[in-house]
DNA sequence: GTCCAGGCCAAGC
DNA sequence: GCTTGGCATGGA
Protein backbone atom coordinates (compact mmCIF):
# COMPACT_ATOMS: atom_id res chain seq x y z
CA UNK A 1 0.00 0.00 0.00
CA UNK A 2 1.19 3.49 -0.87
CA UNK A 3 0.18 6.76 0.71
CA UNK A 4 -0.27 5.25 4.17
CA UNK A 5 1.26 7.00 7.19
CA UNK A 6 1.21 4.30 9.84
CA UNK A 7 2.55 6.50 12.63
CA UNK A 8 0.02 9.27 12.04
CA UNK A 9 -2.81 6.77 11.76
CA UNK A 10 -1.96 4.83 14.92
CA UNK A 11 -1.31 7.92 17.05
CA UNK A 12 -4.27 10.01 15.91
CA UNK A 13 -6.56 9.14 18.80
CA UNK A 14 -8.79 6.62 16.98
CA UNK A 15 -7.36 3.51 18.62
CA UNK A 16 -5.66 3.26 21.97
CA UNK A 17 -3.72 0.02 21.98
CA UNK A 18 -0.85 0.52 19.53
CA UNK A 19 2.63 0.90 20.96
CA UNK A 20 5.71 2.10 19.18
CA UNK A 21 8.29 -0.66 19.73
CA UNK A 22 11.93 -0.58 18.66
CA UNK A 23 10.99 -2.29 15.42
CA UNK A 24 7.58 -1.04 14.42
CA UNK A 25 4.11 -0.79 15.95
CA UNK A 26 2.74 -3.54 18.16
CA UNK A 27 -0.92 -4.11 18.89
CA UNK A 28 -3.75 -6.60 19.10
CA UNK A 29 -6.45 -6.84 16.46
CA UNK A 30 -9.24 -9.15 17.53
CA UNK A 31 -7.36 -12.20 18.79
CA UNK A 32 -4.23 -11.52 16.73
CA UNK A 33 -1.12 -10.00 18.20
CA UNK A 34 0.60 -8.15 15.35
CA UNK A 35 3.68 -6.03 14.71
CA UNK A 36 3.48 -3.55 11.85
CA UNK A 37 6.33 -1.79 10.15
CA UNK A 38 6.32 1.10 7.72
CA UNK A 39 8.43 0.28 4.67
CA UNK A 40 9.23 2.48 1.67
CA UNK A 41 6.88 0.46 -0.53
CA UNK A 42 4.18 -0.52 1.95
CA UNK A 43 3.53 -2.06 5.34
CA UNK A 44 4.85 -5.37 6.61
CA UNK A 45 3.11 -7.38 9.31
CA UNK A 46 4.38 -10.05 11.67
CA UNK A 47 2.18 -12.27 13.81
CA UNK A 48 2.86 -14.85 16.50
CA UNK A 49 1.24 -17.71 14.60
CA UNK A 50 1.23 -18.40 10.87
CA UNK A 51 -1.48 -16.55 8.96
CA UNK A 52 -2.90 -17.56 5.58
CA UNK A 53 -5.74 -15.12 5.27
CA UNK A 54 -4.79 -11.49 5.96
CA UNK A 55 -8.20 -9.99 5.27
CA UNK A 56 -8.77 -9.19 8.97
CA UNK A 57 -5.72 -6.92 8.91
CA UNK A 58 -6.44 -5.31 5.54
CA UNK A 59 -9.93 -4.60 6.82
CA UNK A 60 -8.67 -3.12 10.09
CA UNK A 61 -6.09 -0.92 8.41
CA UNK A 62 -8.42 -0.09 5.49
CA UNK A 63 -5.34 -0.40 3.32
CA UNK A 64 -7.38 -0.96 0.16
CA UNK A 65 -9.03 2.46 0.45
CA UNK A 66 -7.79 4.76 -2.35
CA UNK A 67 -6.77 7.76 -0.26
CA UNK A 68 -6.35 10.09 -3.24
CA UNK A 69 -10.00 9.58 -4.16
CA UNK A 70 -11.06 10.35 -0.60
CA UNK A 71 -9.00 13.52 -0.36
CA UNK A 72 -10.19 14.65 -3.80
CA UNK A 73 -13.69 14.90 -2.33
CA UNK A 74 -12.61 17.45 0.28
CA UNK A 75 -13.76 21.02 -0.43
CA UNK A 76 -11.10 22.45 -2.78
CA UNK A 77 -11.68 26.01 -1.61
CA UNK A 78 -10.77 25.32 2.02
CA UNK A 79 -7.16 26.41 2.66
CA UNK A 80 -7.18 25.25 6.28
CA UNK A 81 -8.19 21.72 5.39
CA UNK A 82 -5.70 21.63 2.51
CA UNK A 83 -2.98 22.66 4.95
CA UNK A 84 -4.01 19.88 7.32
CA UNK A 85 -3.76 17.39 4.46
CA UNK A 86 -0.31 18.67 3.54
CA UNK A 87 0.88 18.31 7.12
CA UNK A 88 -0.23 14.71 7.65
CA UNK A 89 -0.96 13.19 4.24
CA UNK A 90 -1.24 9.42 4.56
CA UNK A 91 -3.36 9.58 7.71
CA UNK A 92 -6.10 6.98 7.43
CA UNK A 93 -9.28 5.97 9.22
CA UNK A 94 -9.11 2.50 10.75
CA UNK A 95 -12.08 0.14 10.86
CA UNK A 96 -12.46 -1.09 14.42
CA UNK A 97 -14.54 -3.64 16.25
CA UNK A 98 -17.76 -1.91 17.41
CA UNK A 99 -17.64 -3.10 21.01
CA UNK A 100 -13.98 -2.23 21.52
CA UNK A 101 -14.57 1.15 19.91
CA UNK A 102 -17.71 1.90 21.92
CA UNK A 103 -16.14 0.83 25.21
CA UNK A 104 -12.93 2.77 24.55
CA UNK A 105 -14.74 5.99 23.75
CA UNK A 106 -17.04 5.67 26.77
CA UNK A 107 -13.77 5.77 28.69
CA UNK A 108 -12.48 8.75 26.73
CA UNK A 109 -14.59 11.59 28.10
CA UNK A 110 -12.46 14.35 29.63
CA UNK A 111 -9.38 12.17 29.54
CA UNK A 112 -6.14 12.81 27.72
CA UNK A 113 -5.23 10.21 25.11
CA UNK A 114 -2.29 9.01 27.24
CA UNK A 115 -4.64 8.26 30.09
CA UNK A 116 -7.23 6.55 27.90
CA UNK A 117 -4.44 4.27 26.73
CA UNK A 118 -3.50 3.46 30.32
CA UNK A 119 -7.07 2.64 31.34
CA UNK A 120 -7.65 0.47 28.26
CA UNK A 121 -4.38 -1.37 28.89
CA UNK A 122 -5.41 -2.17 32.47
CA UNK A 123 -8.84 -3.28 31.32
CA UNK A 124 -7.33 -5.71 28.80
CA UNK A 125 -4.79 -7.11 31.24
CA UNK A 126 -7.36 -7.71 33.95
CA UNK A 127 -10.34 -8.93 31.95
CA UNK A 128 -9.16 -9.87 28.45
CA UNK A 129 -8.14 -13.28 27.13
CA UNK A 130 -4.40 -13.76 26.61
CA UNK A 131 -3.33 -14.00 22.98
CA UNK A 132 -0.33 -15.75 21.42
CA UNK A 133 2.84 -13.65 21.27
CA UNK A 134 6.29 -14.38 19.84
CA UNK A 135 8.65 -16.41 22.07
CA UNK A 136 10.10 -14.29 24.84
CA UNK A 137 7.76 -11.39 24.17
CA UNK A 138 5.79 -9.69 26.94
CA UNK A 139 2.23 -11.05 27.28
CA UNK A 140 -0.67 -9.47 25.43
CA UNK A 141 -4.42 -9.64 25.80
CA UNK A 142 -7.48 -9.31 23.62
CA UNK A 143 -9.89 -6.50 24.36
CA UNK A 144 -12.39 -7.92 26.89
CA UNK A 145 -15.77 -8.81 25.42
CA UNK A 146 -19.00 -7.22 26.59
CA UNK A 147 -19.93 -10.37 28.48
CA UNK A 148 -16.52 -10.53 30.15
CA UNK A 149 -16.99 -6.97 31.42
CA UNK A 150 -20.70 -7.35 32.10
CA UNK A 151 -20.26 -10.28 34.47
CA UNK A 152 -17.62 -8.64 36.68
CA UNK A 153 -18.52 -6.10 39.36
CA UNK A 154 -18.70 -2.40 38.60
CA UNK A 155 -16.19 -1.86 41.40
CA UNK A 156 -13.71 -4.08 39.54
CA UNK A 157 -13.92 -1.75 36.57
CA UNK A 158 -13.49 1.26 38.83
CA UNK A 159 -10.24 -0.30 40.02
CA UNK A 160 -8.86 0.40 36.53
CA UNK A 161 -8.89 4.09 37.51
CA UNK A 162 -11.73 5.03 35.20
CA UNK A 163 -13.66 6.99 37.83
CA UNK A 164 -17.21 7.99 36.94
CA UNK A 165 -16.91 6.20 33.59
CA UNK A 166 -17.27 2.82 35.32
CA UNK A 167 -21.06 2.95 35.53
CA UNK A 168 -21.73 3.76 31.85
CA UNK A 169 -19.17 1.18 30.72
CA UNK A 170 -20.68 -1.47 32.99
CA UNK A 171 -24.21 -0.73 31.82
CA UNK A 172 -23.15 -0.76 28.17
CA UNK A 173 -21.41 -4.10 28.66
CA UNK A 174 -24.53 -5.62 30.16
CA UNK A 175 -26.83 -4.29 27.46
CA UNK A 176 -24.57 -5.54 24.69
CA UNK A 177 -24.01 -8.90 26.39
CA UNK A 178 -27.74 -9.42 26.94
CA UNK A 179 -28.60 -8.50 23.37
CA UNK A 180 -30.67 -5.50 24.44
CA UNK A 181 -28.29 -3.55 22.20
CA UNK A 182 -27.30 -5.60 19.15
CA UNK A 183 -24.16 -3.94 17.80
CA UNK A 184 -24.10 -6.20 14.73
CA UNK A 185 -27.55 -4.99 13.75
CA UNK A 186 -26.37 -1.37 13.50
CA UNK A 187 -24.47 -2.22 10.32
CA UNK A 188 -27.83 -2.57 8.58
CA UNK A 189 -29.16 0.78 9.77
CA UNK A 190 -28.84 4.26 8.32
CA UNK A 191 -26.59 6.73 10.08
CA UNK A 192 -29.29 8.57 12.05
CA UNK A 193 -31.07 5.56 13.55
CA UNK A 194 -27.73 3.92 14.32
CA UNK A 195 -26.74 7.08 16.20
CA UNK A 196 -30.02 7.09 18.10
CA UNK A 197 -29.48 3.48 19.15
CA UNK A 198 -26.01 4.25 20.51
CA UNK A 199 -27.17 7.39 22.28
CA UNK A 200 -29.73 5.43 24.29
CA UNK A 201 -26.79 4.27 26.38
CA UNK A 202 -25.93 6.28 29.46
CA UNK A 203 -22.73 8.20 28.92
CA UNK A 204 -22.99 8.14 25.14
CA UNK A 205 -23.80 11.54 23.65
CA UNK A 206 -23.34 12.83 20.10
CA UNK A 207 -19.54 12.96 20.23
CA UNK A 208 -18.94 9.40 21.37
CA UNK A 209 -21.73 8.09 19.12
CA UNK A 210 -20.11 9.77 16.13
CA UNK A 211 -16.73 8.27 17.00
CA UNK A 212 -18.27 4.80 16.94
CA UNK A 213 -20.22 5.51 13.74
CA UNK A 214 -17.04 6.68 12.03
CA UNK A 215 -14.33 4.41 13.44
CA UNK A 216 -16.29 1.16 13.77
CA UNK A 217 -19.16 1.36 11.29
CA UNK A 218 -17.51 3.46 8.64
CA UNK A 219 -20.26 6.04 8.15
CA UNK A 220 -18.24 8.50 6.08
CA UNK A 221 -20.15 11.61 7.14
CA UNK A 222 -20.02 10.99 10.90
CA UNK A 223 -18.23 13.98 12.40
CA UNK A 224 -17.19 13.80 16.06
CA UNK A 225 -16.74 17.26 17.59
CA UNK A 226 -14.47 17.23 20.62
CA UNK A 227 -12.57 20.13 22.17
CA UNK A 228 -9.87 20.01 19.49
CA UNK A 229 -12.19 19.88 16.51
CA UNK A 230 -14.35 22.61 18.06
CA UNK A 231 -11.21 24.69 18.41
CA UNK A 232 -10.46 24.14 14.71
CA UNK A 233 -14.01 24.94 13.65
CA UNK A 234 -14.16 28.19 15.59
CA UNK A 235 -10.69 29.31 14.68
CA UNK A 236 -10.90 28.49 10.96
CA UNK A 237 -14.55 28.96 10.05
CA UNK A 238 -16.14 31.13 12.75
CA UNK A 239 -13.38 33.48 13.93
CA UNK A 240 -15.77 36.32 14.80
CA UNK A 241 -18.42 34.83 16.99
CA UNK A 242 -19.31 31.45 18.41
CA UNK A 243 -21.91 29.81 16.16
CA UNK A 244 -25.20 28.46 17.49
CA UNK A 245 -25.41 24.69 17.57
CA UNK A 246 -27.89 24.43 14.69
CA UNK A 247 -25.75 26.71 12.55
CA UNK A 248 -22.65 24.66 13.30
CA UNK A 249 -24.39 21.40 12.47
CA UNK A 250 -25.61 22.79 9.17
CA UNK A 251 -22.11 23.97 8.33
CA UNK A 252 -20.58 20.58 9.09
CA UNK A 253 -23.23 18.77 7.06
CA UNK A 254 -22.74 20.97 4.00
CA UNK A 255 -19.17 22.25 3.96
CA UNK A 256 -17.09 19.09 4.38
CA UNK A 257 -18.93 16.92 1.89
CA UNK A 258 -19.28 13.15 1.62
CA UNK A 259 -15.95 12.46 3.36
CA UNK A 260 -16.58 14.74 6.34
CA UNK A 261 -15.39 12.07 8.75
CA UNK A 262 -11.99 11.91 7.09
CA UNK A 263 -11.80 15.71 7.08
CA UNK A 264 -12.52 15.73 10.79
CA UNK A 265 -9.66 13.30 11.42
CA UNK A 266 -7.22 15.45 9.47
CA UNK A 267 -8.29 18.59 11.38
CA UNK A 268 -8.01 16.79 14.71
CA UNK A 269 -4.54 15.42 14.05
CA UNK A 270 -3.32 18.65 12.45
CA UNK A 271 -4.31 20.78 15.44
CA UNK A 272 -3.04 18.33 18.00
CA UNK A 273 0.38 17.93 16.38
CA UNK A 274 1.20 21.54 15.65
C1' DG B 1 -1.72 24.69 43.47
C1' DT B 2 -4.17 25.26 39.07
C1' DC B 3 -5.83 23.99 34.72
C1' DC B 4 -7.46 20.82 31.57
C1' DA B 5 -8.37 16.44 29.15
C1' DG B 6 -11.28 13.03 21.76
C1' DG B 7 -18.07 14.49 27.31
C1' DC B 8 -22.34 13.67 29.33
C1' DC B 9 -26.15 14.67 32.28
C1' DA B 10 -29.41 17.05 35.22
C1' DA B 11 -30.84 21.34 36.80
C1' DG B 12 -31.77 26.03 36.15
C1' DC B 13 -32.84 30.05 33.21
C1' DG C 1 -33.36 26.29 23.40
C1' DC C 2 -28.69 27.54 25.90
C1' DT C 3 -25.65 27.65 30.10
C1' DT C 4 -23.65 25.73 34.28
C1' DG C 5 -21.70 22.61 37.73
C1' DG C 6 -20.48 18.01 38.90
C1' DC C 7 -18.33 13.96 37.93
C1' DA C 8 -12.81 10.90 39.12
C1' DT C 9 -8.31 10.94 37.88
C1' DG C 10 -3.81 12.30 36.62
C1' DG C 11 -0.71 14.73 33.27
C1' DA C 12 1.07 19.23 32.10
Amino acid sequence: VQDYDLAATLTSGQAFRWQCADDGWEGVVGRHWVRLKQEPDGITAQTAAAVRDWRWLEHHLQSQVPLAEVLAQFPADDPHLQLAVQSCRGLRLLRQDPWECLASFILSSTKQIVQIRQIVAQLCERFGQPVAVPPGHAPAWAFPSASELGRCAEADLRACRMGFRARPLFEAAQKVASGELDLARLHALEEAPAREALMRLRGVGPKIANCVLLFAYGFPRAFPVDVWVMRALRQFYFPRRRPARARLERFIATHFGPQAGYAQQYLFHYLRKR
